[in-house]
DNA sequence: GATATTATACCAACCGGTTAGTTTAAACTT
DNA sequence: AAGTTTAAACTAACCGGTTGGTATAATATC
């Protein structure tokens, strides 16, 4: 028995959890190797009433990829405006893409899987969001190199390296794992990227794209 | 009705029909995706030739994973100790690594799938392989420490930018072909990454490794 | 040299289990 | 009363794997 309050908090809360649930299957599993029945056992949730609630599996993924793919923007661009410089401005890129991965851990494998069928299940929004976030870098490497400070780089690849060397790390956590002990810095240990990771990797792209003093302009 | 030769020229042939196959089923729908009966069909062959020829699914697809990944090593390596300097070994590593996966399509969705699953699927001889690249590129940056033209960075994740910038690049063909109508250069109509690509990435992490004229040592 | 036997390769049909999705009747909530 | 949830049974399709059997050619046996 709940009182109004908790009553109105839960409205939808069922649906939620069973949004909760599928993001975190089809994260693990994939699409086709996640049985609906996981879900609804997942989300502590009878099987009809993941019907009743959301629909039927289609459906359900659709929910979980705007879920987890759909912010991805949003969260990239945010803050921007605040860093002074070029550089300050590309440092605060990659940090928000690592904060992102760590703050949704359920992107980097579903990113990956659905990159790997060539991004056709992607809905209009998360690829519009794609394309603004390239729209934003493509605007700070143009900005840095009126500046004179910037060297000119094609920004889909300076991103894809970027979201590349995350998500795969990321995702490489248990393999480094397995292969702590066969030698070689495998950075065991490591899940998060936000950190030493992102560090590491804003120094290289910094020193990347940085035009050096000399440097013809 | 065929003589001796042609009878041991195709001697093992339905068995490399059938691993053909399902190299580009498992490629296309990732193993949970793909059925035994899809990889028979496209073969040519009867499923029970299959599993007289080969075995279960897991079979076929451990199959797959080691001829797909397992050359990684050896290509990468290959070449290198014909580059006279480091830099020249950065280049040849990178223009490798590409030139890999235009030769062997399959390989970036059924990377990026496995890194997905966190690597779990890999035999033994691949993650050996892997490591064995990261030894490569680590002796190479430390080669160009010591000779002071190279700055230090982490091997894994300068790896990891590059295969990552790669293996998004070519699995992105598809997404960058619907959206190059919208506006933004989404590089359309590249499929290789052998050329253009290679070249830019290698600019790039070349800028990022080789050591500045003025920079302490 | 004619006749069995064996090994290899292949296939159509089938089997048992799984899975997406539905239905129904009852109970609980507001 | 309307909306939500449940347990349970059900189905239709699908899918991994097997079975029983055929074709062929080489080998052994007489």
């Amino acid at each position: 028995m709940m009182d109004t309050a908790s009553a109105q908090n839960r409205r939808g809360d069922t649906a939620l959890k069973i949004l909760a649930a599928a993001r975190d299957v089809f994260s693990e599993r994939g699409f086709a190797g996640t049985t609906v029945d996981e879900i609804a056992r997942r989300a502590g949730v009878n099987k009809a009433t993941l019907y009743y609630q959301i629909g039927d599996k289609q459906t359900l993924y659709a929910g979980v990829i705007l879920d987890v793919m759909g912010s991805a923007a949003d969260a990239t661009a945010g803050d921007l405006q605040n860093a002074p410089s070029p550089e300050e401005k590309l440092r605060t890129y990659i940090r928000n893409v690592a904060a992102a991965m760590d703050r949704n851990p359920w992107m980097p494998p579903i990113m990956l899987r659905e990159m790997a069928a060539g991004g056709r299940n992607f809905p209009e929004a998360v690829t519009r969001g794609m394309a603004q976030i390239f729209s934003i870098l493509g605007g700070i490497i143009a900005e840095g190199v009126r500046q004179d400070v910037l060297v000119a780089a094609p920004p889909l690849l300076v991103h894809l390296m970027i979201v590349g060397a995350f998500a795969f790390f990321k995702t490489s956590a248990p393999l480094r794992e397995r292969q702590a002990g066969t030698g070689g810095n495998w950075l065991a240990g490591e899940d998060r990227v936000s950190g030493a990771v992102a560090t590491e990797v804003e120094r290289l792209v910094l020193r990347a794209l940085r035009k050096t003093p000399g440097e013809a302009g």
